[in-house]
DNA sequence: CGCTAATTTGATCAGACTCAAGTGAAGTGG
DNA sequence: CCACTTCACTTGAGTCTGATCAAATTAGCG
């Protein structure tokens, strides 16, 4: 893991911290200064039980955040791409393991800092509220889904959902694993596997590859996904 | 429905409303000020969909937050009992239905007021915040639930979860159905009820009438919540 | 007391899991 | 450059948990 330093507003969407040019410095609280961190493939960024000094913000790459029960069955809370803020906690531990999915740089602020701001700082506090929103609504979708849906409604929701979080809307390069997205879903590989090939005999998707999906026939999976 | 004036402080647990003596109401901001509703059973608080004008406390009774697939299957969300607040959105629309369980007494925040308080006086703002902290660890350990446990182990969870929100830990008057349960657990109403009679074939509750569960053995419940 | 709705129980079924084997892609080293 | 290893993924066969369908029982209520 490599790790520089970095000033970069909390609140704006991610962009290659070290890239900013010296005049921007002055325009940002020093207070907001988070430190660049580069994961390689499955590092852990902070484990469940951890104290959370830090709010993290992804800048490349993807993060899942997950919880163990006691005898190893996982559960991935969600993925974490590009812009998204993790590691939000209420009380001062970590409720969840944070690993790098493949290569992946974060920035992570440091948490006193930026409640020591957010106290002046109202426009801040909002950004925090609001990221926290989002992870409440992703929590409650991902109810719905879990609670209420068979497998190609599980399938086909993630891939929807991951569809809209990245530029190309049509062709989705999964930046995870069979393993995660089956432990996202409650699912298992096998199932995983099975449903995307039933998915492709049906001209729904296209899988050039094992980590490429080509969303075909998005309105086919948008009815699949209930 | 019957709807009164009360004021009372958000951030108190929940009293009723009108027992408040006059003395108190000079402490407390008058946009604070709530409606106290009372709700017969089943009947509905706010709809999916509906504009998010009130954010609401429960003074008595239980409400169900619940969403629906276009097939009409539910998943019910989260019970909200006494003291807890619900109807908190992101944006201007609920994304829940919420119904009373039983007979309901809950009383409406105008959210604009609120806003507008919560600007000047952090305190309150803060609970806010915990607020949907709190509904975000609820969603989130629902998520391990449902992505992870069987049903024995969903069950088992819910009877202590349940246990550790009312004020006598060992017996518990359900508020809700078996479908409500069913909903909530991503399970039918007959794995509900068989999974009931088999814990207290186990011994590890009992079951005096359908409506109360006495937790006999609570390590043997913990044991299995997992 | 009789009706209706809720719950329980039983029998069967199906979707997803488990176990097992096979395929394929990526990387390693000769 | 190619054989070899490894790991991720796919596919198949059989099993099992929880769903579905059906009936019996109980509880609540006018």
């Amino acid at each position: 893991m490599h790790t520089a330093l970095a000033i970069e507003n909390f609140t704006s969407t991610a962009i290659a911290a070290r890239s900013i040019p010296p005049t921007c410095v002055a325009d940002v609280p020093a207070a907001t200064a988070g430190l660049v961190r580069s994961h390689e493939k499955d590092e852990e960024i902070f484990a469940e039980g951890h104290r959370a000094a830090f709010v993290y913000k992804v800048v490349s790459g993807a993060v899942r955040t997950s919880r163990l029960l006691c005898d190893g069955r996982r559960q991935i809370d969600a993925f974490h791409l590009s812009g998204d803020i993790f590691g939000i906690e209420a009380g001062d531990e970590h409720r969840f393991t944070a690993e790098s999915v493949g290569n992946t740089v974060v920035i992570a602020y440091r948490r006193c800092s930026i409640e020591a701001l957010a106290a002046s700082d109202s426009a801040l506090a909002q950004q925090f509220v609001v990221g926290m929103m989002r992870s409440l609504e992703r929590a409650q979708d991902h109810v719905l889904l879990l609670g209420r849906k068979n497998a190609i409604e599980r399938i086909a929701s993630f891939l929807l959902d991951l569809a809209e979080r990245i530029p190309d809307k049509a062709v989705v390069d999964l930046p995870m694993s069979r393993i995660d997205i089956a432990d996202h879903l409650g699912l298992t590989i096998e199932t995983v596997s099975r449903t995307l090939s039933q998915l492709e005999r049906e001209a729904v998707i296209g899988l050039p590859s094992t980590r490429r999906i080509v969303l075909r026939n998005k309105t086919a999976l948008q009815r699949l996904a209930a």
